[in-house]
DNA sequence: GTGGATGCAAACGATTTGCAAGCAT
DNA sequence: ATGCTTGCAAATCGTTTGCATCCAC
């Protein structure tokens, strides 16, 4: 068992939750799967191993890896929420191309630090924040070739 | 009638369609109503001047109002589209309290140009972007007082 | 007059929930 | 045993769409 799955045991044991097969089959599907999955990627993969969890669960589940911070969740506007692994990662922000949907991570302390200076001069404690890129990938970009 | 407003129906015009009395009705209401305002709410300001106006056109017009860089939409998680003034208004980010929910603007132009050296260094294209600062307003403050 | 616009209700899609049965503790 | 979990189907909720009628041009 990984790592991962051992944070969400203590997890849910703290709170009298139960650790049961289907929430160790999608735990491990998550922090097995690409960054950013769907909740419906996630029931596929996971169908795919055991037809018998329902997606219900699949939603339960994230929820409940978001609570424990193994999970994190996103909107990059497509109508569905992308879930993505937050466990043992640093905090960072995403580049999105809007032709092929490719999502790309970056970090920016300077960023960091200026967020935090303009939440003081607005009396604003800061707890997380979301700082998202819309535009075209190297590969999408018009100009191009 | 304000300049939106005549904003939207040179819009219209050049697209060959119609400036109608509901198209008139929301836009006046969206632009005299605050700032980050709901397809739900716009439609309950409209109805009480006109409640023959149905919420689909609200949804139809917020559209146009889009598309005609009149409005812009905003997700902060609640569940439900914002829509913001975006006529003769600056680019700018967002500070949303997770307690009110109170949403207050700011801009800062080094952190605008920070992300312009990110995306180059990625090779990317940027188009547009938005970064959510979450916490807690200065009323909200758990160390208030 | 004509093609776009409207209201209504029905459709939609992602997500949540009620409930009887199942299973980890 | 106990009560948290599950699968299923039904419900929800914001948003969109089909269609007959309406109206700005």
């Amino acid at each position: 068992m990984g790592h991962g799955e051992e944070v969400l045991r203590r997890c849910l044991s703290h709170r009298g939750l139960k650790f049961t097969r289907q929430r160790r089959l999608i735990t491990e599907a998550f922090l097995n799967a690409e960054e950013h999955i769907t909740a419906e990627g996630l029931y596929r993969r996971v169908s795919g191993r055991d037809p018998r969890v329902g997606l219900a669960t699949v939603y339960r589940t994230l929820a409940l890896l978001c609570e424990c911070g193994l999970a994190r969740r996103h909107d990059f506007g497509e109508g569905q929420t992308r879930y993505e692994h937050s466990y043992d990662r640093g905090h960072h922000d995403h580049l999105i191309c809007q032709v092929c949907g490719k999502v790309t991570e970056f970090h920016h302390p300077k960023i960091e630090r200026l967020q935090k200076e303009v939440s003081e001069q607005a009396r604003f404690t800061p707890l997380s924040h979301r700082l998202e890129i819309y535009g075209y990938c190297e590969g999408c970009s018009p100009r191009k070739g």
